[in-house]
DNA sequence: ATGAAAGCGCTAACAA
DNA sequence: TTGTTAGCGCTTTCAT
């Protein structure tokens, strides 16, 4: 920068007002600075400038898995808000990871950006509270963060997971498994809640319950496998199945033992509709909330104030075939 | 940092030893910098830190579209090299569009990423030989850069698209069809090329090819509709879909006209054994991709020289189904 | 083993 | 409209 300056023949401070496309330069040496810019290959440093500024120019993402399509894709959406405000976009992903977790956050404020959003993992989030003293935006996806209150957006677990169960029980199904993420996760408790109330409405009780939980499409799998391989008397007649790679597993399991066992799954995927059977599912969409997410974000970095929000988007339940196979 | 010191009664030096984990600082000195550090929850500035050691600690990755679960497997991969290697992924999708892509590129080494890998949108790329005169590693994946000779990673997408022709060919096709991406990629090319090899090798020419371009699943599936709706005699009886966008587009439009039409498609997909017809795909690794181009840009960084290198994995037929339906 | 001084490349604040 | 000065927070170099 100092040699366009020199070569530019001005001030440091004017080839910076050229390249932040400052008002109040002259045309005239605007061009000379722009000139001398082209003859010498400048490109500004953006490390340089944000350090100066005290803003990053970038946003940081922590996910669960970035391989898993309802992470990408709501990655996808938070990234392209970001680029409409200009920003670059950081991610990272934790693998429900609560240390894991921490270190990207720190990192990622150690780096300075500008907000943050994070899909909690389990765990106590209370070291937000000192890590984000700074005031950088922190918005919580898809899951509340324990021990802090945060700009939080999640889909309507409980309310989708019970119109599954209640979808599964108005087909007069009675043994109904729910297969689930770990529990030290919000959205696994929100999911059981949603499946329990639906049971107890219909008046099943706790010992009308099968509850299992999978953290891969391996472990569904297998526990699915179990569960089928149950004396008839007390194989569920239906699951329910409480993520995408949950679902996964689950199709797979209930292949390989030939069995045409009700099944309603949450979490929309693609091609669902082209399955042997196609698959009623409960969708939320991810890229309505990584947009919504990161608006919030922009809004406080706006200077939007007020308490912290809590936004949930609806779940539609759509029927394709596998949740309205009688028992 | 200048607090810390002060509180240590070190010097702003030592801070930075111990901070740095820098050998020569006697512990009991580092301790009590430790100490300071704790009650005053200092959390050093990496923007500082990169401008001043003139690395940035991270690596960029340019890629077309993060929702598309082949660039997020992409994307997964390399986040997991980074991350071994302590850095933080910078990601930014361009959809196929140069000028975008450009854009991502300049940026990102404007923040003096150590290392840039891109998988490159169609058009002259020669614009990073004056990027890149910083000698930030420059990795290209998935396809090679026009005007300039990277280090570049690929799949053999020729052999691919040839084995799935063959395959076609092999079951007693003659009118295959092939559906693939804009001509301005090189992927496209390659593919079309195998397409064309495998038909002339069954001594099938110029008048036997159906070729049909589509950039998203929606027009795959209208290009197939269309194709579906062609008069018997001259309507294929094989597919092959170019990438996993448009083989889902494909089985849509097979799926709404009531086709038994054979299909192979390149890229395999989740639950592509469990379809109605279950589907035969060539596959390559997204994952193995994005792990190596990764290794490379770290070999570079790590002082190693030689001329660009070239890597071809191989890709893999994958039987099940779709493919093996008689004409 | 520790520290002082200089400076990475830029922009904010103020001055001319 | 343009320039000067100071300094963002850290690490390098060299001295002690």
């Amino acid at each position: 920068m100092r040699d366009v300056a020199a070569t530019a023949g001005v001030s440091l401070k004017t080839v910076s007002r050229v390249v932040n496309d400052e008002p109040s330069v002259r045309e005239e040496t605007a061009q000379r600075v722009r000139d001398a810019i082209e003859r010498l290959a400048f490109a500004p440093n953006e490390l340089a400038s944000s350090l100066r500024r005290g803003r990053a120019g970038a946003i940081g993402l922590v996910i669960e898995d970035l391989a898993n399509p309802f992470y990408s894709g709501l990655a996808s959406a938070v990234e392209q808000v970001a680029d409409e405000h200009g920003h670059l976009l950081l991610i990272g992903s934790c693998g429900e990871d609560a240390a894991r977790e921490r270190e990207l956050v720190v990192r990622f404020l150690r780096r300075a950006v500008d907000a943050l959003l994070l899909v909690p993992a389990g765990g106590d989030h209370s070291y937000l509270l000192s890590e984000s003293g700074a005031g950088v935006p922190l918005v919580s996806l898809d899951r509340f963060a324990s021990g802090i209150e945060l700009d939080t957006i999640v889909s309507d677990n409980r309310g989708g997971a019970r119109a599954a169960v209640d979808h599964l029980l108005a087909h007069g199904h009675r043994r109904i498994a729910v297969v689930a993420d770990r529990p030290s996760v919000w959205t696994w408790q929100e999911r059981i809640a949603g499946y329990r109330e639906a049971l107890g409405a219909a008046g099943l009780g706790e010992g009308d319950r099968i509850e299992r939980t999978a953290a891969t499409a391996d472990e569904a799998q297998a526990a699915v496998a179990e569960l089928l391989a149950l004396p008839q008397d007390e194989r569920p007649t239906a699951l329910f199945t409480g993520n995408n790679r949950i679902t996964v597993g689950a199709l797979h399991a209930r292949h390989a033992a030939g069995a045409q066992t009700a099944l309603v799954g949450f979490d929309d995927f693609e091609l669902a509709d082209l399955l042997r059977t196609p698959v009623t599912v409960v969708r939320q969409s991810a890229a309505e909330m990584g947009r919504v997410a990161a608006e919030i974000a922009y809004a406080r970095l706006d200077g939007e104030d007020g308490p912290p929000s809590h936004r949930v988007l609806p779940c539609e339940l759509v029927i394709r075939g596998s949740g309205e196979i009688a028992p």
